[in-house]
DNA sequence: ACCTGAACACCGTTCAAGT
DNA sequence: ACCTGAACACCGTTCAAGT
């Protein structure tokens, strides 16, 4: 049921959701779908729910020390997500509330209580955290045509860094100056960067 | 021609935005509106760049202190995206290449490098802030109708404090003990925290 | 350059009816 | 419970033709 609806959108890219096309993976009428899901934004929530159960949840609760599970947690999500690139944005249009969502937040939580914040700057953090990693990817697979498998994160790369190349450097002297940066923007190296950054912003605070 | 997609965002939401419905605003034939835009795409980006546009951009190059300038910003450019809820998801649908983020990433750059940080990490940061003043925003909107203007802040924090209520506390323990901070995380104050917690971080790292 | 008219291949959702 | 059949009110986009 929801088998088909990621089996779709990951051969045709996210647009190519929708209720008639699970209907017709599974040779029956477009209706017929309104016994199992009662809508399609109820459908793009399990979609979300699927894809996030499939993230390596079990890692924020590991004996790792607390950094290293959230950044490991954050890169698997991640992956997960650029393995169905179309889940990226379908975790944009709706609160993160399924049994899924619950785990990875009160994992992150308890994580971040152990490095010594308060339990309301860890709830506040973790918020920060969700954010980055799923707008983060979000604008990642917004520059692919979002159907799996990607290409490799250096030939996205390099694109990128040829987009670049006609900037102004008179107009945008900063910005021309730091196009091969830019170009990374969307690389693994980056990600954890904006995770560190957060992290060290965190340590940098009153302790509980 | 932008005009009318964008007030037909605004009453109707963002599903509303189709080319039918802006040749229907303005009097004409579906396709007659090729002769001004190329495709859907294109439209959405016009949109963006608009509300892009409208936001204050002027307030990163003032004389003010570089961390007032930012957060200024962002604050400003949260406001023109909630008044104009639809263009928040569209943020996340392409990349922000068009001249106003031309100009954004340039000025934040420049306060960043102000603030003493090297020129490549200043580029780094800058990605990380605009992915969560955009991503942040895009989830905020995502629990409203999308339909300008929004219920007032603290409307919304009140009725996510209630969907929260029901949650189980001997399962999620930390995430019910912060149920509060959870209702808030799409508040001014969360939003401003983030910021502070991403340049605080900046502030821990050796300088240029 | 800017529009009309007609068409193609799609959507989500609802209703009534069957088994 | 789970499906069919038919319908309603939509989509984006293309082509050929007009002015």
């Amino acid at each position: 049921v929801v088998d088909a609806a990621l089996a779709i959108v990951d051969e045709g890219g996210p647009s190519a959701l929708s209720i008639r096309a699970v209907a017709g993976r599974l040779g029956v009428n477009p209706n017929a779908i309104y016994t199992y899901v009662a809508s399609r934004a109820a459908l793009e929530r399990e979609v979300v729910e699927w894809v996030l159960a499939d993230s390596d949840i079990a890692a924020l609760g590991g004996p790792a020390p607390w950094r290293t599970r959230i950044v490991d947690y954050a890169v698997s999500l991640r992956e997960s997500l650029l393995r169905h690139p179309a889940a990226a944005l379908l975790m944009m249009t709706a609160p993160m509330n399924g049994p899924s969502a619950l785990r990875v937040g009160e994992g992150v939580i308890e994580a971040l209580v152990e490095a010594g914040v308060t339990q309301s700057d860890a709830a506040r953090a973790s918020y920060v955290l969700i954010v980055q990693v799923v707008g983060f990817t979000a604008l990642e697979v917004a520059e692919t045509d979002g159907t799996p498998p990607l290409a490799a994160e250096s030939e996205r790369i390099t694109s990128r860094r040829e987009a670049l190349d006609p900037l102004d450097e008179a107009q945008w002297p900063r910005t021309a100056a730091t196009k091969d940066v830019a170009a990374q923007w969307i690389s693994t190296d980056q990600f954890i960067w904006s995770l560190d950054l957060l992290l060290d912003g965190l340590a940098s605070r009153p302790i509980a």
